[in-house]
This record gives structure tokens, sequence and C-alpha cells, in this order.
DNA sequence: CACAAAATGTCTCACGTAAGACAATTTTGG
DNA sequence: CCAAAATTGTCTTACGTGAGACATTTTGTG
């Protein structure tokens, strides 16, 4: 492997003045920055980073846990936004995907102890509490957050989406809106309940009662009771003229059944929606409006804050933006 | 930071001594091994990986090098393959995703490079061509190739999963398929075309006229044809008894197409499809027949492939397996 | 040419780990 | 209790990089 001795051979130099050169030490005369520099990119050299962890006594790695994260695809982002932000700062991010059942979070963490890692972005698939088995290394948590507010968090404003959301709809001028909520045991589920309703209240308009929770967590994750909740709610008297649901996903099965009851959407009734899955969104037929939950952004802010480091812990709930299209 | 020599004193004991524990030397006494590992065990202590790398001269990190992988679902799977491979065998894994524009792409090769890498995986978002500048880290190709077969290449085995699924459609009693391949640019249709073909001469029917480009690049990657192809076939004298999709997202706006025209879809006309793009594939009414691309075990077999090294280069060729649902 | 300033060189130590050489101590077996 | 064996300790070197101390050489300026 080429070293600093190298590079000093072949610039028929001294190892010091390489060093030099690397270290952009300005002593170093111009003539001889640029040879050196020539020959250092000639072959290709860069200096090993193990070598400078030992020496520096610091990694400028951050660890980031993805607790299954990796398995879905709208909280990639929270990998991407972490990454982007991560090489702006001229730090490396070690990914662990971690895995219920296997021990995959304790060696995670032991391999992150063994490269030093100045901190440790903890993030979860959805919205979730959590609790982690924190070692001497700080943490940050992504999309989740423990019971005790112990390190910076970093989650999705699901009550400001959810009332954005309802806003948006309000103010185009529908006014029965049935929300399809997500299991009771989601935590954004309680909180988009709190804001549709809070909307609702802003134009007098009470929205408690419209609020059925329509997914069930199941053995594969999530089963949907729209086709018992919804051809009913659209057969009553006062049927509803815009349907929130809780996710995209869920999305697909409300459209299948307004069109199934010969129901145009986007005319007869409205349908939104959370998540903004691409390109699942754009495809449906018509274009879904759906809330884009903020995962570049809160992947960014959650490896500024590892690196910081040292704030006092408190939670950051970052805003979405509505992607609208037809079905609205 | 903890290091040996904290242990040695803690345990009372030499830095030789702890040393010896560590490195598994077995003339320590099980007792004095013991009283260490305990106080290593207590105190959370792991070796430095950059001391050791530094002094074994070896890194034991394997780059995997994401070309928008981790932008897209199904192939994320890739991504798990290959750390799971790589946690077996006691290697790490260090992710990058690289976007095009960006130079992302060399100063992820840069870090690798600082790092010692042992190897490098180069991992494309869909089955394509690519040119890879390989320095001195030798390369394997993950869901992508290259013109001339330098390095160890994983790919999916697109002309057997088409005459699979071909196979399976046939001998079910289909005999007018129509195939809305994807674009000729892609290195899949071309394959998969010919798979599809070939499964219908084994059962002596004519397939060649039956496939169809249904889908065309755009500016936001993709656009399908399938609106103006679909009901036109449908209509025709001699339709279509079953609809291959070239990818799952192309088979939402069939079966809006289809499901407008009125037909029931599994009952008057089947539609299969390639991706198993999960939870999409179960959800939609009905579920949707598709297969599944092996990036799972690519992502295993080229991490296995980067770890032994020194193989004489060629191309892997993996296959998948048909997920069953009732649109078929 | 003289002299200061600039540039480059040599030498040394440090980081944490690994391991060889070999001395010192403790344990074991008779 | 003694000798041999087992165990533990001390000391040293090495890995690649970074930097301080300081000597030597080259360059610039009058």
């Amino acid at each position: 492997m080429t070293t600093q001795r190298h590079i000093a051979k072949l610039a028929k130099t001294s190892l010091k003045t390489v060093s030099r050169v690397i270290n952009k030490d300005p002593l170093v005369n111009e003539k001889t920055r640029k040879r050196v520099e020539k020959i250092i990119a000639d072959v290709g050299y860069q200096p090993s980073q193990a070598a400078r962890m030992v020496r520096s006594q610091t990694s400028n790695i951050v660890g980031f846990v993805a607790d299954r994260v990796a398995t879905t695809p709208s909280s990639i982002d929270l990998i991407r936004g972490a990454q982007d932000e991560a090489w702006d700062r001229g730090k490396h991010m070690m990914l662990f995907n971690i895995e219920e059942g296997k021990d995959s979070a304790t060696l995670a963490a032991q391999q992150l102890s063994a490269f030093r890692a100045e901190a440790i972005i903890h993030a979860a698939v959805f919205h979730q509490k959590v609790s982690v088995a924190a070692g001497d290394i700080p943490y940050v948590l992504l999309n989740c957050f423990e019971e005790e507010t112990r390190f910076p968090t970093v989650v999705p404003d699901d009550a400001r989406l959810a009332y954005d959301l309802t806003e948006r709809v309000l103010s185009a001028g529908y006014c029965r809106p049935l929300f399809l909520n997500l299991a009771s045991n989601i935590v954004a589920s309680g909180l988009r309940a709190r804001g549709f309703v809070e909307a609702g209240e802003v134009r007098g308009i009470d929205l408690f009662d419209r609020v059925v929770e329509a997914a069930v967590p199941d053995a594969e994750g999530i089963s949907y009771l729209t086709d018992q909740i919804l051809p009913a709610a659209m057969k009553s008297d006062n049927p509803p003229d815009v349907i929130v649901c809780g996710q995209d996903l869920m999305a697909i099965g409300v459209y299948s059944i307004l069109q199934g009851l010969g129901l145009k959407i986007g005319q007869d009734v409205a349908v939104v929606s959370f998540d903004n899955l691409m390109p699942l969104a754009e495809l449906m037929v018509p274009g879904l409006t759906t809330v884009e939950l903020p995962y570049y952004d809160m992947g960014r802010a959650a490896m500024a804050l590892a690196i910081d480091g040292q704030e006092e812990p408190r939670i950051h709930r970052l805003h979405g933006r509505i992607a609208e299209r037809q079905s609205l």
C-alpha cells in the first residue's frame, strides 16, 4: 500500500515535506507543493484514515443505525439526507440496517464503538416510541423518540401536517371529510387526528366524529378495514365528500372501492392522503394529492445535530408539504 | 478513550496479558482470562478498529457504492443482502449512495481508498450497462455490467425470469398474452422479450408479434403508453387474455384501464408483471401475480464475491420466483 | 559576496494494537 | 523441596500519520 514514504521517494523529497504538503503547512514553497501534489494525484494516494484516526484520536465517523429503515421506500430519504449532510461537513457515515429478533442492534453498536464513532443516529421506519441502550456514544433519535427526552430527537410534525392538509381540503370547499386513520397504537395516528379536528374547529366544523380507525396491525404489518367502513359510509344519508387516508397504500384500496361504487375520484369525491409514496402517488389514476413527510430534511437535521453535538436534548418537529394532484 | 492499557490497570495485570486474552492466545490461564474478559465486558471495551487496521494492514472493509439504489424500494434488498453476508463473514460494509451529476462517485471512491477497502461493490438501481473508473481496489458489479467483463458481475437472469413467468401463464391455459414491455433501451427489456418468445416457441405459439414497447424514458424517469395501446388491443378482434406488464408500477395503470373497460381482472383477463413491489403488489385489488427479482440473494452473492476475491471475472445470473396472487 | 529569510531536511515521539524475544514468577508433579 | 512446566511480565519493534525541535541547505536582497 502506498504511504507518504513512497510519495516522498517519488518526489525526491523528505517525508516531512510530504507531510507538510498534505497538511497544508504554509511553509512549503509553491513549486515543491505543486510537484508533490501532482505525484499524489498521479498515484492516486489517499492518506490512511486508519492511521489518521489513531494519530488524531478522532474518527469523523457518525453511525446511522436504521431500524428496518432500509426496508421501506419513503424512509430511505432519511438516509439520503443524513449522508448528504455528513459529506457536506466532511464526515463519514457508517450505515447499519438492524432488524428485530436478530442481535443486530448490539452488533452495530459494538462495531460503531470499535470505530470510535462520534455519534449514533438511531432511525426508525415510522414515527414511534423506542428505547435505546445507549453507551458512551451520544445518540440522536430520528423518526422516533424515547419516553423521556434524553437525546436530541427529530420527528415529523404529524399534527401540523394533518392540520395543513385538512385546512387545504376545507378551504377548497369540502366540508364533510372522513378520516380513515391508522391504527390508534401508531403515534402518528393520534397526532394527525388532533390536527384534523383542530383544523375543523378553526372553521367552526366539528370533525371529532369524522375520524375512524381504519387499519389494524396484523401478522404482515397492517391490514386495512376500508372495505368494511367505506361502502357503508358512502351509502349513508350524509356521505363524505372527501376521504382522508392514513397513508397512500390505504388509498390504493380506497380508489378501488370508490371506483367500484361508480364514483369518479376528484369529481364525485376527493381523496387525499399521507406519505407521497413515489412513484405510486403519481401513477395512481387520478394522481393522489398527499402530504409529503420531510424525511430528507429530517435526515439532514439529525446528522447536523449528531455532528454539532452537545445541545440541550429536545424534540425537533419538521414540517412537510402537500403534493397536489388531481384527486382533490 | 479506553485502551488495553486501561484494561490492564483495572485487571491488575500487564498489557501483554490483556493483549493475549483479546487475541485468544492459548497460553493464558483460564482464571486470568475470565477475569480480564469480565472487565472488558463491564467497561464495554472494544479494541480500536483504526489501530488494528494500521497494525494489521487489513481493513476488513468492503465498500458498497449504490448508484441511486437507495432511492428505490426493491433494490434496497441488494443492500440488505450484501450487509447480511458481510456480517456473517466478519466484515464491515461502508455504504455510499451516489447520484448522477454530483461528483459523489469520485468522493466515494476516495473515501474507500482512504479506508483501504478490500473491495468495492458497485450497484445500480436497475439492470444496466455501466462503466466504472476502477483504481487498484478490486470491483464487483451488482445489477449492472460493463461492456467487457473485467470484474465479477451479478445480475438477475431476466430472460429466464420472463421464460418462467410466460411458461406459468401458458400452462394455466392462457394463449393470447400481450407483453407490454419496458423501453427497448432498458437491458431487461430485450432479455425478457427473448424469454417470453422462447417460452412460446416451446409450446408452438408464436409470440414474436405479441411484444409491444409500452414505456418510454422521459424527464421524470419513465412514462407509460398503456392508455394508448391497451384499450385498442382489448377492443380488437382477437383481444389478449393476459397482460404481461414490464413492471408492477405499470400494472397500476393497466388495472385502472381494464377496470374502466368493465373487465374483471383475474377472471375476464389476467395480469402478471415483474418486480413484486411490496406491499404494492399485495394491496392491489386483486393481488398482482408478479415475478420477484432475486435482489437479496444478488446482494449476498456480490458480497461473497467481493470478500473471496480473485475469481475469474464472469457473469453470475440469479433466478427469481413467481409470487402468485389473484390476478392470474 | 554577505547575510537574513525561506525552505527543506533529520530525528524523535505519540496514537492503540499486535507480536516476538526473553526474563521473572507462580504452579504443578514427583 | 526441587525441577520442570505453565503463566505472567518487561521490553522492543512495527504499522502510517502528524507534529515539534532543530539543523542544514537554498533562495532572495542589498
